[in-house]
DNA sequence: GTGAAAGCGCTAACAG
DNA sequence: CTGTTAGCGCTTTCAC
């Protein structure tokens, strides 16, 4: 491939002034633009990003760490991601831990050696050792999907809260023996969110003055099955649940395949609220009621972020909570005779 | 952050010799190789990927074009190449182009000018445009999950036979009039697919002596909503399908809601096929059979051809046609008094 | 075994 | 406006 030098020659002028004039310097004259942007065009010269990048320092690559990208809920994120990124001229280099923490700082260290101007970090859990490492790594990065307790950017939803809406949604229904489904509290993986919508789950039950039945709250796994599994348990457990929230889609369809099988109805006898809003809730049967994640705005808003700090400007809020939103579809509905 | 000469001065040797011992060459005394290491970790210092892939015009980078990375699909095939790439040192540069020409061919050219070794392009179509400027660009290309008149590398499922397959599957189970609901067979966007899998059904019909009936035939555009509309015509046209073949899980969700809304039952009175095999078409009710593509293994298969051809290996195969396979689960059965 | 020096292709003063 | 030159950080001959 053509080189700078190369259309320097050719076009009788130094090298510097090819550079300017793909670098749109204004010292150019017309005739010594025309002349180079004609000679490149020839030789099918494009300048090498990689050559610029190790003269300025700066590569306009950003790092992208998550945990598994055949999942649908990074897809969207990572897309959000992308698309500002392509906007303001920056790519993307993606990574997948399967919230592996060694993977993590292998990764990070990788990026760290390609010069990454930033790196937005989405995992389960921001453990103390990948927290260090990035502070000395110096690199700016911003977390998504996941609050932290060190002081750095981030953009999350209120989880808490999330839990906390859905659940009184329910309660507005006239529903009293409200399920919870939630993942595992201890452990890396997801935990976080299952212990901040479990929370939110049991503080809404008791600001409504309603009982917190341990038979009704039950821990799964994230998958269909698990979901199903715990709410045939429920079910069978005595106390009948008039609807059940479950902190994930995926198992809100679990929950309610278990209703039928269990021989009830869903919405008619038991209300399924789920999480996320991945793309099929909107067409299983029931359709799934479900508290909406903002994927694409928080893959969105953390790279609007990472790439305001790579620029050294001052960001106006250092965390920013996105709002969710209670999508009603067809699997709640009102308790009989409320 | 401390570069090689930091890294020789303290260790009093020459940067060669830094040079060699992170190049792990055999030629450096153990003394000063302990030494050198010694000092590099004092300084934190790392080896610049980028500088090194300037001067040895190799970035172990691949780019990688993709329609839609929300899409949970191609999330599984990236998730493929990802995998394999990192087992061999690469990383990868991922890019969204929406099917759009303009943008393929804005990402070639940016990743060739990050001299990436090589690239992965999956789109719904392989342009003849798109396909000189690879070629021009003398970069290594592998096409992953479409075939192409061109002679490059390609990895696929055979749609057709596929297609073939899923028709003969339900001609097995004694179904006759047998409808499909195909995507758009004019214009870019997953039209090969299309047209392929409409190919395999009606030669599937042919070949076992049915009749191919024009009002079974419906085309839609892979959502779940055309896929529901579709059938729901079909349906009401005066000829009853007792099945129905759709070319993705998700429009044969919504075929299964409209033979539902029709008053019929799947697959009791109408049987149902998908294509993809995606996550949720286990757990919906009742859980859908469907021909199953290998998204991680295109994505892996196309990887370690890539890998290959970038160092200059001969590949023993230069297209290969990965496995379909059918997954049965309960959205068909046998036609009554078969 | 080791070091000096010439690149890799580009940017950015600096001098004209 | 334009050219010269010194890097950016690393690899790789070629001597010693």
């Amino acid at each position: 491939m053509a080189n700078i030098d190369d259309v320097a020659k050719l076009a009788n002028v130094s090298i510097a002034t090819v550079s300017r004039v793909f670098n749109n310097s204004p010292y150019v004259s017309e005739k010594a633009k025309a002349n180079v942007l004609k000679v490149a065009k020839d030789l099918g010269y494009e300048p090498s990003i990689l050559a610029r990048s190790l003269a300025m320092k700066k590569t306009n690559t950003i790092g992208l760490i998550v945990p598994d990208i055949s999942n649908p809920y990074y897809g969207g994120v990572v897309r959000g991601i992308e698309d500002v990124c392509n906007l303001y001229k920056y790519n993307i280099i993606l990574c997948n831990t399967d919230n592996s923490k060694d993977k993590e700082i292998q990764y990070i260290n990788m990026l760290k050696s390609r010069w990454v101007d930033g790196i937005i970090f989405h995992s389960s859990y921001l453990s103390d050792e990948v927290y260090k490492i990035f502070v000395d790594s110096r690199i700016p990065f911003v977390l998504a999907g996941r609050g932290t307790k060190y002081d750095v950017p981030y953009v999350v939803i209120d989880n808490k809260k999330a839990a906390y809406d859905a659940t009184e949604y329910l309660i507005s229904m006239g529903h009293k023996n409200i399920g919870i489904i939630h993942g595992p509290l201890e452990g890396m993986r997801e935990t976080v969110d299952s212990v901040d919508r479990l929370m939110g789950y049991k503080e809404a039950m008791k600001k409504n003055g309603l009982e917190i039945c341990d038979e009704l709250i039950r821990e799964a796994n994230f998958k269909a099955k698990s979901g199903y599994d715990a709410t045939l348990e429920m079910l069978k457990s005595g106390i009948l649940p008039d609807a059940v929230f479950a902190i994930s889609d995926i198992m809100a369809m679990g929950a309610i395949n278990a209703i039928f099988d269990f021989g009830l109805k869903c919405p008619e006898d038991v209300s399924v609220i789920g999480f996320d809003n991945i793309d099929i809730s909107e067409i299983t049967r029931p359709s799934l009621t479900t508290v909406a994640q903002p994927m694409y705005d928080t893959g969105a808003t953390a790279a609007k972020m990472l790439i305001k700090i790579i620029g050294n400007e001052i960001l106006d809020k250092k965390n920013i909570i996105l709002k969710h939103n209670i999508v009603i579809r067809n699997s709640c509905c009102k308790f009989k005779n409320f």
